[in-house]
DNA sequence: GCGGGCGCTTCCACTCAGCGGAAAGGTGGC
DNA sequence: GCCACCTTTCCGCTGAGTGGAAGCGCCCGC
């Protein structure tokens, strides 16, 4: 930068981003030494910068002094292109009235899944997952789905490193998985039970991108997105009665999205 | 800044900020040139930020090349502290639920109402307002309620301004206005008829902080946020069979944001 | 087919905005 | 009351950032 910067190359964006990007699901409040320690910025660099992005409510305090993500920030993130999430909301919304369970949308980033949109309410058990949160795809079952349709390098690359195992249940030894994951692939949706969470088991099912042509569409090809269903695992044995209507719905999002206007 | 900067005084930062805050709900995709108009800095200097954002995945661009809002900042936004929202969403899903129609919850954000909540699916109508966005606060449900709790000062300043006319049923007289703040603060809850979208009327009551003590809560002081109800103008007969379920969610609300832990 | 307009990208010389170490000021805990 | 940790202010040094100019590519209209 301009100065003495210790690391010359460095941007100020890049610094900003890095001060930014300090915050995360597991920490959403730091402080300004937080901040400091965990992007690598100078701390007195981090002090004018958080108060410049203070300054545009882009980062806010609590009453403690700690500075979260700001009102303004959450407000631009409104504006991405979220064409699928929109088309696929009210059937989703309708899964979750006919089921009463938490629904999630997930979609693959790098080796994980990010939750994109979860329609619950008071019926619904509290769950882990928050929209905007990512999880390990093996113990999840909007993971699986993904991992089953990804093609064979990815899923050698991700069976190839050392899997987390959150739970006793979590499945992590890569024959095993990949065996389930052919299953996944010949019956078309996921089951997980305790895998991720205690207490909660979940079914998944892939959204196939539509290829118009009559019931040929499916099956094939890296999906989208996928659809989930997390349940209570005292009501597990409910799971396989809930596999049709996330199917249908499944494919109803699928159709509506091929149907939808392509990027404005 | 560094440089042969026109406007000296302007840090690095504020030029990001200006670069972001190019987008807004009318325009969320722009092309370069577009951005360096509408934030008012120099097209080279856009470029270079534009494109030091793109690869942070802060901003993206469409098939036509053009930028808009990324999924990282959508991911950081995600983080922003929501403490009500997600102590209210579960009643709004069932006040949802039970209606069966576009339910929202907004706050008051300057002389506008921020949207911060939207719980819809397939049987309610298509409505205007999208999570993040803002709409002026005399032709929407909402913003009547949130307006007719504030102090008479903001509400004399705001009634001070020449106010927008959406539709010919907008109400921008200040008498007729001022008239009908009070008495939405006399019956707790406010109507509008066609002031915003030609084709859909509303119903809102206000959320005020609950201070615990039995049935003397409501009424007095500022309301953290409204909810409101928006239906199709072919049903507006509806709308006062809305009202009790809507106050007592409002209700419900209250009480659970006071039960809910303080700031974290 | 060709000219012109528009938007994107690269280049480069000039310069002041940004950098960060040091030290002072707060706050809370033991 | 002392210590530890965090926040805020100060200040001299310097290379990162700036933006005009020019080149490139694309599409549209004639």
């Amino acid at each position: 930068m301009a100065g003495g910067s210790r690391e010359p190359g460095r941007s100020v964006t890049s610094r900003v981003l890095a001060v930014l990007g300090a915050f995360d699901a597991d920490h959403s409040a730091l402080t300004l030494t937080d901040i400091a320690r965990r992007s690598g910025v100078a701390l007195t660099t981090v002090h004018r910068l958080a108060r410049e992005l203070e300054a545009a409510r882009m980062l806010g305090r609590d009453d403690r002094g700690r500075y979260h993500i700001g009102h303004r920030l959450w407000e631009l993130g409104q504006l991405a292109p979220r064409r699928l999430l929109e088309v696929a909301h009210p059937w989703i919304q309708d899964l979750y009235a006919e089921t009463g369970e938490n629904v999630h949308l997930a979609v693959r980033d790098g080796m994980e899944v990010l939750y994109v949109h979860k329609v619950y309410g008071r019926r619904a058990v509290p769950i882990v997952s928050r929209t905007g949160g990512r999880l390990p795809m093996h113990p999840t079952g909007v993971g699986k789905v993904l991992l089953a349709y990804e093609s064979e390098w990815f899923v050698t690359s991700y069976l190839a490193r050392t899997l987390e195992r959150p739970t006793p249940h979590t499945v992590t030894e890569p024959g095993r998985l990949a065996r389930e994951l052919a299953s996944v692939r010949a019956q078309g949706y996921a089951f997980t039970y305790e895998e991720m969470t205690p207490g909660s088991c979940s079914v998944a099912a892939p959204i196939h991108r539509d290829r118009g042509g009559g019931e040929g569409g499916g099956g094939d090809g890296v999906p989208i997105a996928a659809l989930g269903v997390v349940v209570s695992s005292r009501r597990a044995r409910e799971l396989p009665r809930l596999v049709e209507p996330l199917l249908a719905t499944a494919r109803e999002i699928a159709r509506a999205y091929a149907a939808s206007p392509p990027a404005s």
